[in-house]
DNA sequence: GAATAAGTTGACTGTGGTCTCAACTTGTTC
DNA sequence: GAACAAGTTGAGACCACAGTCAACTTATTC
């Protein structure tokens, strides 16, 4: 934990000026808004901007801070309910926040170096673990399905948002709605090639475009 | 049909490099490769570029001209198959030829500002309803599903193949056999949404990013 | 209420892209 | 092979963006 001392009041507001004008802009147009633009946007200098966060890619962890946090929470709500009902209710709520923040969406199908995953992923990651544990041992999830399989619905969902967003915003249902009956079919045909692996996942996660 | 009189020789030459040096680009970076950076490659000055295609798009079209047909192509073949093994040879090869160029990749899927439809458009259109139609009257593919319903393949595939092709470039084919055996499934449960409607599709298509 | 550290500013540099055009070169025509 | 039309060239105008910094302003400390 890195001990910072506390930022001068005006600076503190300036920051959180330019979080909340960041995170107006990136909800509304992904995030390649510009960083002048946030920085207009928030009423504030350029160089303030660059002040307190010299990359990008601190902004955009500052803005999703606590994004981790909302995953966790979901799969702890989705572990207190039966296995398969668990896992639609996790799914349908990680899409729900894709849906609803075109930065988000970027964030989760997308490129953008990310910063090194926090105790809070980490744990997000082992309850994904059980919710698809669980619901395979209950025999609903076909068994050749892993973790890593939930990414196809992340990606999917992602452009299938981008897409429609501004046509039929909950067009992703039907998408999400369709995976499922594949992930829970009692007819599975075997899967032509093996599922990723946690690393592969990692790096398609970080992969630029 | 504009009758165009014939191209002087080293126009047509530089024509056809011009076009040859964006498939090569795009196919190995998508379509945000920069037009200088085209010119240079093929040799000629961009000048020349901007006297042959006047807008992006016109050299977008120029490229991609024979996709179409070759998607017509594919979907005889198609309906020469039994109708769900006609169905699934139509995505598997579509979606390979969105994982073998990056440039079509974004062309199917991404926004870019399309060239009206021609009649190879439109007979594609006409053979894909077709194959859909055979699916599900054969019995195989579930009867809520509709020929718009396979965007989802595309964009799906589009998300998997862009994150996933330096690491695994045949993870997609798992995305698309879970996607298929939600479309067959013998246990349907009721989607969430109701189909795209065809010009909600175009819309989506023409959708800007 | 000085003194000082902390923070802000906005003009500026640099980069990379689109697109234009007047001067030039080349192919074609007779 | 002249003369004209067709096509090419590349420098440069223009723009949007990232990122820097010396001069300035403001909060905090004593």
């Amino acid at each position: 934990m890195p001990r910072t001392k506390p930022l001068r009041k005006d600076a503190q507001r300036n920051r959180d000026l330019l979080i909340k004008a960041a995170r107006e802009l990136y909800a509304a147009r992904g995030l390649d808004v510009s960083l002048d633009e946030i920085a207009r946007t928030a009423g504030v200098s350029s160089g303030t901007l660059y002040n307190h966060f010299p990359d990008r890619t601190d902004l955009i962890d500052a803005v999703f801070a606590d994004r981790a946090a909302t995953v966790v929470r979901i799969a702890e709500n989705a572990l207190a309910m039966e296995p398969w009902e668990g896992l639609v209710h996790f799914l349908e709520r990680v899409c729900e926040q894709q849906a609803a923040d075109r930065g988000y969406n970027d964030l989760v199908s997308r490129r953008v170096p990310q910063a090194p995953p926090t105790d809070e992923h980490l744990r997000g990651y082992e309850l994904m673990q059980q919710i698809v544990k669980r619901a395979r041992e209950s025999g609903t999830l076909r068994d050749d399905v892993t973790l890593e399989d939930l990414a196809f619905v992340t990606w999917g969902t992602a452009r299938t948002v981008e897409a429609t967003a501004g046509i039929r915003p909950q067009a992703w249902r039907r998408h999400l709605a369709l995976m499922l009956d594949g992930f829970r079919t009692p007819a599975p045909h075997p899967l032509p090639e093996p599922p990723l692996r946690p690393e592969e996942l990692v790096n398609a996660m970080r992969e630029c475009s």
